[in-house]
DNA sequence: CGGCGAATTGATTTTTTTCAAGCTGGGTGG
DNA sequence: CCACCCAGCTTGAAAAAAATCAATTCGCCG
């Protein structure tokens, strides 16, 4: 249920210009290419971050696509259902990831979005993004930039999903993680990120059943490669983590994506 | 081997503005938002049309993205290869589409594309897709709208191969096929569309192999859903493929897709 | 302390791969 | 025109990978 977080509803424009100025993402977000000077005008065109709680949908297959999103604080999955019930986790959205951008607005969203654990995020209407894509020509470069690193990534789990045994699609899967939220690749030894998914999720992510994954994580703990409790990862063994995830050199979506501008 | 196919040498804009007027896809590829009359900007700016045999590497992994290509004729395949010899299908190109866009063009190339058949190409260089986006901007609508049916389509494959049976995979690939040349669902028993993929190459693409797709293919022949021969693929009961594939009201990733403008 | 969702583990079954041996059909050169 | 060649298809048998079913156990939260 969302909840909305402003001190004074009375004058809810000095509220969203408020929480602009101290957004923790956006520098790596949609409003990357705006000048400081024009934060207001998103502030104008933002509503009020909004809150979500885990396990609640933040929106669903099938519905309208009247908000985008930008993910402030907490984890998200993108997901697919089937009409047997099973489901497909297609990417995850960490902190300022944009997501529910579609190419067709009219269209009902091809996927739903669930809150991984409790979320923070800025809506931005989708008339709103329009405006801003007519607005600041920066912005549509860098919009496409990232709807262009989200389709490399999806190949990159069509790769990792179709052609990998169980334990490289894990390990793959653990350094892509890492790999998101310290923008670096594994070095050092016992190292520790979130997590904060259950093996059912991790499961649905890589084409496999929770079950499965809980053994083949038991591999690779037992090797002294990694280790996953309450909720964080850690990374004992760096080189055989990339090691065991089948890659050799190629680089991941993220690295060959810097905006080209 | 690219092969020149100009036929007057001295004079390559006239010859290339000629085969913009004759172009068979226009309507379908990225000229389509161009208007008849501006169709010389992109005449001036692309080069001679190009064949390659079937079989041949049209751009390859970790090339430099110099190019982009517009498929006039024939099937191409965009591929991702392991290092161990394992490749994997990450979509087919049909004629109208354009293929080798990538967000940053510095970055190598994160897939290769073969040709399926032998396949005749308008190609881009990089630059002029710049010009192009800056010259007008219902083309730069109309690409970022392109790229992101390209990310539908790779969600959908991700659905197809990660959550699927042998059996629905193929009903399900058998039916993205069909809809990409006949823009609507099979729906008259006995039609028939090209399909020059061998099954290695369709194993590939919906994570199988080529062994497992003969005997998954047997099955759907021996129940009268579809026949392949010489390249050629009758659907028989369009109903039970549907059936088969395991979706029951969901549009292709095409359908929604529709430009907004 | 009890309860509950998640994780673990074992046993079994199903699915898919792998290996290997023919087969087929269209193309080529004698 | 025919023989042969070869890539791709088919089929079988065996092995491997992963799913499924079914208990426990764990760890957190109230």
């Amino acid at each position: 249920m969302p909840i909305s977080a402003t001190p004074n509803p009375a004058d809810p424009t000095a509220a969203r210009a408020r929480s602009c100025l101290v957004c923790p993402v956006r520098a790596r977000t949609i409003c990357a290419p705006i000048a400081p000077a024009a934060i207001n005008l998103v502030a104008r065109l933002k509503l009020l971050p909004r809150r979500i709680a885990a396990g609640a949908t933040i929106y669903a297959e099938q519905a309208d696509c009247a908000e985008y999103f930008t993910l402030l604080e907490g984890w998200a999955a993108l997901t697919a259902g089937m009409e047997d019930g099973a489901r497909l986790v297609l990417d995850f959205a960490l902190p300022g990831d944009f997501i529910g951008f579609q190419a067709n607005p009219a269209a009902p969203r091809p996927q739903s979005a669930i809150a991984v654990t409790d979320v923070r995020l800025c809506p931005l209407p989708r008339g709103a993004v329009e405006t801003l894509l007519g607005a600041a020509p920066a912005v549509a470069a860098h919009l496409s930039h990232l709807i262009a690193v989200h389709e490399a990534r999806a190949h990159d789990h069509l790769v990792n999903s179709n052609a990998r045994s169980a334990r490289e699609r894990l390990a793959h899967l653990f350094i892509e993680l890492y790999f998101r939220q310290r923008h670096t690749l594994p070095g050092l030894a016992g190292e520790t990120i979130d997590l904060p998914l259950t093996l059912g999720l991790i499961g649905d992510a890589v084409g496999l059943t929770g079950v499965h994954i809980s053994r083949t994580l038991r591999g690779l703990r037992e090797e002294g490669i990694v280790q996953l409790r309450r909720r964080r990862l850690t990374v004992i063994d760096p080189d055989r983590l990339i090691a065991a995830s089948g890659v050799e050199g190629r680089p991941l979506a993220d690295e060959a994506a810097e905006p080209a501008t």
